[in-house]
DNA sequence: GACAATTTTTGACGCTTCGTCATATTATTG
DNA sequence: CAATAATATGACGAAGCGTCAAAAATTGTC
């Protein structure tokens, strides 16, 4: 990473390392105090630059809150491709991708909740288009490393192969599913009080049915799915599952 | 509905009927020109009344908005009862609830993105906690309404009956899809480009196959799911339906 | 109908924040 | 060291939120 930056020259490098400590403070304030008290006045303050200096790096404020939800997206697929990359069974890889997602959700759940402000319209309205082009681009990145996965699965015959299986509605299914119930877990909808069980719980055995119901081999019925949650865990991402059990103890 | 309005007071009357004036006027400029032109003088201006006068309903724009969302979530619920009081089979009803949902979202776009607006933090910041409590008030109708459906389709042996199938799994993981599903079709994610279908389509389909995966009956095999949407939407939705169509017809 | 009391409405005002731009400062080069 | 280019600054204008004292309308009383 550093080594890109020496070469360029002195100005520019500044320049990336002003901007990555713009970013930087910028995502502390939003998970320390919240959007609504970050201001581009404040964030001026706090790098101890003045506001037209951080305006000569992000046109808005919105183009701002943008980019950090780049970086966000960007290291989630960087988790997706570490699933992706698991020497298993397709099943086995693609529920990494799910647990990848799930575990992005509980790590950095500011960070998904900002993710969210992007999508909305009110923000959406105000971005400029090349960074709505930027945030498309990781998107389609990020879609296609799972299409290409259910396309080996169908290809190696892992998944039922029947007409109206196509690799794009499989993985919108469990897109649409994940993506809406961590979005359901983070707003301040109270689930448990509305009866519902602890959601990652929930996800993963829905989606694991799910798969079932696409006839993806192996099925539940011959695997200890509990067992394969906790070794996907801990063979990709033991470091994360740490952070997470870490933070939880620190709160309680 | 006007016969409770008339047993009240007329200056309560006045004052109800003025709060339903305020709200329909923001919703006509809401759609019109989005949440980032939506403003409290100029819905003020629009109604004829003053700024102070709006915040003798509202007590900031953040409450304005947020009931602007409970009626649409009460309409989102009459939908719902209609799916739920449907004779036939508890696999029959529950989908027909799903069709409700997609319904109401096609319908409706631009108030399920209000809907999720309030969803997010930067907005629930400023709700009062009164507004929050009237929304949660809501989400726990809705809900229950269909743990309820599903608890029947258990007790009646619809729904292969496994140690771990709870009805707030069950329900969890359908909402989470649908949920997640509308919201990335809402999203300007381009996900034809992308390479999806249809999402309607899509999550159609996807909620058919995650009904078999708990054995639901009668199984997607022994049933033509296509037409089911079909009959379902004529027998339940037909005006509904005639409106989508005709929006649809109306733009090309 | 006149007058007082009460309720409702009004819009000017204070405050905050966004984003701009002329000016000041710093860096570079001959 | 002076001229020039690049960069940083913060005062400023615009826009929106929410408040509140004063004005207007309504109600009740004689």
């Amino acid at each position: 990473m550093s080594a890109q930056l020496d070469n360029l020259p002195r100005k520019q490098r500044e320049f990336q390392q002003r901007e990555q400590l713009i970013l930087d403070t910028a995502q502390h304030m939003l998970h320390q105090h919240g959007y609504a008290q970050l201001t581009m006045e404040r964030i001026a303050e706090a790098v101890e630059y003045s506001k037209g200096t951080i305006y000569n790096h992000f046109s808005s404020k919105e183009d701002l809150v943008c980019s950090l939800c780049c970086r966000c997206v960007s290291s989630l697929i960087e988790l997706f491709r570490r699933a992706y990359d698991y020497p298993g069974t397709t099943r086995q890889r693609f529920s990494a991708i799910g647990i990848a997602y799930l575990l992005y959700h509980q790590l950095n759940p500011l960070d998904a909740q900002n993710i969210q402000i992007v999508k909305t319209n009110a923000v959406r309205e105000k971005l400029s288009a090349e960074k709505l082009q930027e945030m498309n681009a990781l998107e389609h990145e990020i879609t296609q490393l799972c299409i290409k996965l259910v396309n080996e699965a169908i290809a190696a015959g892992d998944v039922s192969d029947e007409e109206n299986h196509t690799a794009d509605m499989i993985v919108f299914g469990f897109w649409s599913m994940l993506y809406g119930g961590m979005l359901l877990a983070q707003s301040d909808i109270p689930l448990e009080d509305l009866g519902f069980s602890p959601i990652i719980m929930m996800l993963w055995n829905n989606s694991q049915r799910l798969m079932d119901a696409y006839g993806w081999a192996p099925l539940c019925k011959d695997t200890d799915t509990d067992a394969l949650f906790t070794k996907l865990c801990s063979a990709l991402f033991a470091e994360e599952v740490c952070r997470l059990t870490q933070g939880e103890n620190h709160h309680g």
